[in-house]
DNA sequence: TCTGTTGTTGCAAATGTTTGCAACAACTCG
DNA sequence: CGAGTTGTTGCAAACATTTGCAACAACAGA
């Protein structure tokens, strides 16, 4: 799949994914190189960044913003989806592409604008969070 | 209005809102701390990032991320707005946030999950720029 | 298999942004 | 107006991420 993009398949590469994949879910860039540097001794950190990149513009992962730190997931194609990320426990949860479809729709059709929502994440706070805050800072 | 809030007013600041204020749209955090160093010679640059997030926080200013770095801009309550960022061009359009209100009561509703859309930001590709598309220039 | 081309790596330095801390100054109270 | 409290500043260092570059290695062609 790379190498039809004329990529070359490198060790890094192979044992990079191979990170990714296991992990199942979403996984932190330093995450990955820890468990990458274990078993190849010079893996370097720009490498892990680089090739992430790599592997989420020829979309073989997904890149989402959790807090501000860069995760990673395996891209399945049968199962696509969106984030809610809560801003409060860190905590990702799925959205279908569904509940997206009109407004992009409505973007396109209204202004012309095609947005970038093939993978979209929006931050907010989950309802598991919102029952245990108390604080009166609710403004709507 | 910061008053309130417990915050106390000093000379960065309002110089800080100044510079905002008077720049009528987005601004860079560079471009902020390059007017305001010329006012004040010892505005120092961890000031101007804490201070627009101050401002943030109070509702004074809105925060847009355009391509990977900061702008602000004051925040006029009688035209709120949304943007839709363009990754070509770096152009800003503003959206109105009628097109956002279904999306958001539908994440309430259906996962009681509230999303931060007070002050949202969607990235895409304008029509000015679809229609060049091939071309490498760029305008704004 | 060997060799040349060119994409990739590791390193170090730079990026934009955030944070810890001691000196400082805005506000409060007297 | 003057002193104490405590939020704020400037500095430097830390942070996550990106980039320039020379050495290197994957692939293609002989």
């Amino acid at each position: 799949m790379l190498r039809r993009q004329g990529h070359r398949i490198t060790p890094q590469r192979v044992l990079l994914l191979s990170v990714v994949a296991e992990n199942g879910g979403h996984i932190g860039v330093d995450e990955v190189f820890r468990q990458a540097k274990e078993a190849h001794r010079y893996m370097d950190l720009a490498t892990v960044y680089r090739t992430l990149r790599l592997f989420r513009d020829a979309g073989v992962v997904t890149e989402v913003e959790i807090g501000d730190r860069l995760h990673y997931e395996l891209t399945l194609p049968w199962e696509l989806h969106h984030h809610m990320v809560c801003r409060e426990c860190k905590g990702a949860y799925n959205l279908s592409p569904h509940y997206l479809e009109e407004f992009r729709e409505t973007l396109v059709r209204e202004f012309g604008f095609v947005p970038d929502i093939e993978h979209f994440s929006i931050t907010g706070v989950c309802s598991h969070c919102q029952e245990q805050a108390g604080d009166g800072e609710t403004q709507s």
